[in-house]
DNA sequence: GTCTATATTCAGATAGAC
DNA sequence: GTCTATCTGAATATAGAC
């Protein structure tokens, strides 16, 4: 923040072994020791720059849970058709968890364990924005008949989980499959334009 | 196991406490006090029963994935046609999760952070039997002309993506909608029907 | 099998010199 | 700002009596 040195400065490099070892181990999995190590410093400047593990957990949390919901709100003021707002949700949602693919599981899994952090003001904060514009966009498609009726949170729930569950499972679709890290994303890349065409497809009339 | 009382047995209230809070607080939350706490034991019996804290995970961990896809291997052998088989799968499985919805979510998270476990002897085994029947299922439906051309993989991620993710993500659910616990769970009562004909909606022909 | 008490290890946090 | 050394508390695990 406001350190005297011009090179990459130790907060930086402390909030960059943080981000490994959180998103690696959680919270309660995560070691002071472990960050110290990967930042190259020892334990107590951890705590000279942030006051105690959780302090910094906040930190490097409310920097991934920013990055869940990117431009969207931008995007629904856009003068894209509907069906191209879909298609343009989907594609680059999926590219922006390609970026981050463990951001969606992290965040959930933290928010879980961890129902008592302060995000609730966090996200309250965007919400109006992004989702209730999805919401209005829906309904007024189906007002006009563009498309068949259906509940807009369901709607929007189908979206996102066909984008992000697949990186939550990748373990498990890896197990299960048997394909390899290549393939992976492959198949996430090829799922930009399929999920939004299987939607479409699903409610246009 | 093989005890000598026949009232509910240690071991079974050690399994019943152990799944609460592993399931709580993940492997590296857990403690052990706070196992035998509940369980109404002390510490020293939980070593008694189960060498240390990694071994009594690991038995709720193969208790908890072994539960994530029920009985589909005997559905898909049924001589439903393609589509019901797509009815059933999606009710029956957004059933078995709304028993344990914490499921999804504590299986792919410990994957993911205790990649080492033995799970994948475990999964190995039940794969063949059930994704390939699907896979198998939606390629000659596909043959048949009966839906549209779609590789399995995608359409498999499709399905489990709709019905999984919404548990997974439900703490951001209730923050983004304003939803109640009350209201989430009809919504997945909805979801019965309406996942599965927003799929069979999209592919067929 | 069950308990109390204790050992041991580990991890978060601080004191204080430089 | 950075380090070494240390404190403190917590958590796993064990010893040993009953």
């Amino acid at each position: 923040m406001r350190d005297k040195r011009n090179d990459s400065s130790t907060e930086e490099k402390i909030l960059i072994a943080a981000r490994l070892v959180f998103i690696e181990k959680g919270l309660a999995g995560a070691r002071m020791q472990d960050i110290a190590d990967r930042a190259e410093i020892n334990k107590a400047m951890l705590h000279y720059y942030f006051k105690n593990k959780e302090m910094l957990f906040e930190v490097i949390f409310r920097e991934m849970a920013g990055k869940l919901f990117p431009h969207f709100e931008r995007l629904m003021d856009s003068d894209l058709n509907f069906f191209d707002k879909i298609r343009s949700i989907v594609s680059s949602y999926i590219e922006v968890i390609m970026q981050n693919p463990y951001i969606p599981l992290f965040v959930m899994n933290e928010m879980n364990k961890n129902p008592e952090m302060g995000i609730k003001n966090f996200f309250e904060a965007q919400k109006p924005g992004f989702v209730r514009k999805l919401r209005d966009s829906i309904e007024e498609s189906v007002k006009e008949d563009l498309i068949q009726p259906i509940n807009p949170i369901h709607l929007i729930m189908n979206i996102f989980s066909m984008c992000a569950f697949p990186f939550i499972a990748k373990p498990m679709i890896k197990l299960l499959t048997g394909i390899e890290d290549d393939d992976f994303k492959n198949m996430m890349e090829q799922r930009k334009i399929l999920v939004a065409e299987f939607i479409i497809n699903s409610i246009r009339k």
